[in-house]
DNA sequence: ACAATATTTGTTAGCGCTAACATTATTGCT
DNA sequence: AGCAATAATGTTAGCGCTAACAAATATTGT
């Protein structure tokens, strides 16, 4: 518990010799500084550890140093995952996170958007899924021309920088380690259809099973709405065919658990009769027994990623951005647990 | 959206014909000011809308504005809920909320701590639980003489302010209104042993029955440990009993819904044939079918209370704090879903 | 070599607020 | 009334940083 007080940007000129001036240039990566003053200048901000006072800066600068983060997802683990993940980023690089959930009502919601504009001044924004789909608030962004990045979008990938994973694959590499483990009859449960995460996972459950010449008959692809209800609902259906798949792959965590509790309710042992997988890896995923072998969404780092984009100031003219440069595809994971195994049916 | 600038402590003085200092002890309720001119001054506020410039605030002052949260809770449900409330009330009163995850390891967890004090200089600090019992971290912030608050905190109440529900109230509630709509084979599983609140829903259980001449045998307690799993196993047992009891409260949720799961594996109809409820109110009450009958916990407004009593500053001195006012207990709320009902069994 | 330009660094002022002290108004008391 | 004590308000300076401009240094062409 050294009580020597935090340095602060004076000290750091000092000790390097240079104004005050030059050192803020250096720590606002401003381009006019030469290459051996930078150096000479970050040496002593790690020596004496220096951090610069957030209020100080955001008081002198037009900057305000704070994000903002509009959310209207129904999941409090996706939620409290990427906030964690988001604030902890903000606080390390001396940014601000301004939460705001968004109304039942989109004029509501438009005006929520408007205030953390205008009142908050923040300069970026960050939209979850699905409110980064929501074509109203997008045109307010860019009317008022504050840079925003959206995570997992379902369309308009051109307009502006996302964030995102690839479910295809994801679902297809699910789906052919399903094949791998000796399931030949695999069925699928697709999430909702007005989101496109939906299709895209069912495409690539899709084209796994083409690759590896599986047909599958039409009654093993049921159509839910990524809620335990839909998932229970469609489990009944698949686990009532006269020719039961030997493993259900299903487009979220949800709709996985509703299977396993019909399965079980039914008799059928988990994972020795039936393998579930599901999709996300929520909370949910880890409470329910066995837990669900499923993909892993990497929401820490994009939380992470679309701090630092916004940070890095570089989408504050779209228009010079080019359209490659807005994509940010990361790796997911593949998790598997207990819900799923090698296909031990005769 | 008007474009004025956003008014500053000087436009407020000079409307009102005072100097920026009795503003600014108005506004942080500084006592020496005159009530004549303390309606003056905040009049103006409100007729200009004025809100006093945080960063300026945070640079001048002695105070910092921040708020430090210290979570080790594994319920991202309640974290998440917890943490939106506090940002909010945050927001709305000039604060910031510092977030921190404790560390497996107490001593890391200590060492943040201590650097949420000495780097960040929070004002105060709010514990959530089981965090709030861990004396080593309230031994810490009692040294560095921070005020702090917990939530739902088990034994040594006497030591700072906290705010809680009341559990066994709840727990007597809950299990009189099974009682009243019939049941009187009434089970509990208890939950974790290492956690106060266990013991309290436990007692409030016992004294409902007892209060309505109610004998239980006692095969009709299990113990668990709020997981899911666990709440299986209990669930296993209580129902392979020869005299099955028609209602079943479980200590908290995951544990709930682990008991309907296994329930209907057994084709036990729910609510019909036995009435299950939980206690917190998690998002896994609303996703699992049916949907669990609960206590809900006054999350948000511990949130919010949490964060206007360190605000307050009421706390800095604690020794010139009545025991009695050390004490918050809010209202909890019944909350009866689908998997409780009238008892039909014959 | 020398002006003309481009690049890098420094100086000054002020962002909006409050601590600490200075001053003025009010009250109580002999 | 007159003076001390108290309460209410005002003044000055500065928190740590950056915008805007000023100065110094490096680079270029002729």
């Amino acid at each position: 518990m050294a009580d020597t007080k935090r340095a602060r940007i004076q000290d750091v000129a000092e000790k390097a010799g240079v104004s005050m001036m030059t050192v803020s240039r250096v720590l606002n990566q401003d381009a006019k500084v030469s290459d051996k003053t930078r150096e000479k200048v970050m040496a002593v901000v790690e020596q004496l550890s220096y951090r610069p006072n957030v209020s100080a800066r955001r008081l002198a600068s037009t900057k305000s140093f704070f994000l903002g983060l509009i959310y209207d997802n129904p999941s409090d683990s996706y939620i409290s995952q990427f906030l964690l993940a988001a604030l902890k980023k903000c606080r390390s690089i001396g940014y601000h996170l301004v939460v705001d959930e968004a109304h039942q009502n989109i004029e509501q919601t438009v005006e929520s958007v408007k205030q953390l504009i205008d009142v908050t001044q923040v300069d970026g924004m960050i939209l979850l899924p699905p409110m980064c789909n929501n074509e109203v608030v997008l045109d307010v962004l860019k009317q008022a021309n504050i840079p925003f990045v959206r995570i997992t979008p379902d369309s308009k990938l051109n307009i502006a920088p996302y964030i995102c994973m690839d479910d295809y694959q994801a679902a297809f590499d699910v789906t052919e380690r399903l094949i791998n483990q000796g399931h030949r009859k695999i069925a699928h449960i697709i999430g909702d259809s007005k989101q496109g995460v939906s299709r895209m996972r069912y495409q690539g459950y899709l084209d796994a099973l083409r690759s590896n010449q599986i047909v599958t008959p039409p009654e093993y692809i049921e159509h839910g709405s990524f809620t335990y209800q839909s998932g229970m609902e469609a489990a009944v259906k698949l686990l009532s065919l006269d020719d039961k798949p030997t493993a259900i792959f299903a487009a979220n965590d949800d709709m996985a658990a509703a299977v396993i509790s019909i399965a079980q309710k039914q008799g059928i042992n988990i994972p020795k009769e039936l393998s579930v997988v599901g999709f996300d890896d929520t909370q949910l995923a880890t409470i329910v027994w066995p837990n669900i072998s499923t993909v892993k969404q990497p929401i820490n780092e994009m939380a992470e990623l679309s701090i630092s984009l916004l940070a890095s100031g570089k989408y504050k003219n779209l228009s010079e951005v080019k359209s490659a440069d807005l994509r940010h595809i990361l790796d997911f994971e593949i998790i598997e647990r207990e819900s799923s195994a090698h296909n031990q049916n005769t």
